[in-house]
DNA sequence: TATTGACCTTATAGTAGCTTTATAGTTTAA
DNA sequence: TTAAACTATAAAGCTACTATAAGGTCAATA
């Protein structure tokens, strides 16, 4: 299998492939006599754990570090757990700022409407006179 | 009033302030003799609103479009309002986004205990086996 | 006077996770 | 045979800074 076709198969484009490999983790293919890299289904496999990996929001760090763990299968899955539930917790934080950010947004929005000139625009005022609670 | 002073005054680096500069946010101040670079209220007004507007989470490319706004203050603030009402959007979809996330990052934390091996562990099992909805 | 320390200058590289571009060699189909 | 489609490497671009390097300037101190 060529670079190719296994971007096609999981769904990526091949130089997202050759960058993982890079990064190191995908390990490094055979190659042909002209230099091609030959995948496996192994890689196959490994690319789709990342990819799925990087929908959860994993970063490549952590995805290196869950691929550790799996490198050592009889130790107890403590470390897996504890990395899943300290990025909960960051996309959870994530969420409230965004939140908390929102609800200003809205109120600065709420000070203007579409018929005034910039001069007198509530939002650039809102901005501008800086009575912002900043969390 | 030199880098520095200005840099305390607002609370952000030196570099940062250059870094604007060279992006064209902030306008390029006179120099001394020395080049030492001399600013004025002005300037530190237009750092503020730089700096507000990024709390806000407004990339630099709003800012400089807002910016572009303020330098034709008798039009009217259509286009302001508009790119604040884009940017709401832009934090609800990724308020929408994290919260799907976080709710499969549970239920996928959910199919483990701390009590097993890396080899029979729920989390790595549930990435792996990769039945995920993505939204 | 010499030298320390705090400040300033520019230029360059690093961060994350790719994507894009440039340049070139290889295979395959018309 | 030639062109399309594929592969390779290396390097730059993206965002919004942050950090480092190597050096010039200034005030105060020893
Ligand atoms: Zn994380
Ligand atoms: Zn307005
Ligand atoms: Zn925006
Ligand atoms: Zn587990």
């Amino acid at each position: 299998m060529r670079i190719g076709q296994l971007a096609q198969l999981v769904g990526v484009e091949t130089q997202t492939i050759r960058f993982y490999e890079q990064q190191g983790l995908l390990p490094p293919p055979d190659r042909q006599d002209n230099g091609y890299r030959v995948y496996t289904e192994k890689h196959g496999e490994g690319l789709a754990f990342i990819r799925r990996c990087r929908i959860l929001g994993l970063s490549l760090a952590e995805i290196h570090e869950l691929q550790s763990y799996q490198d050592d299968p009889h130790q107890p899955c403590t470390a897996v757990n504890a990395l899943l539930d300290d990025h909960i917790s960051h996309v959870r934080s994530q969420i409230t700022a965004l939140q908390a950010l929102e609800k200003q947004l809205v109120s600065l929005r709420a000070s203007c409407n579409d018929e005034r000139e910039v001069e007198a625009c509530g939002v650039l005022a809102g901005i501008s006179e800086g009575n912002m609670h900043q969390q």
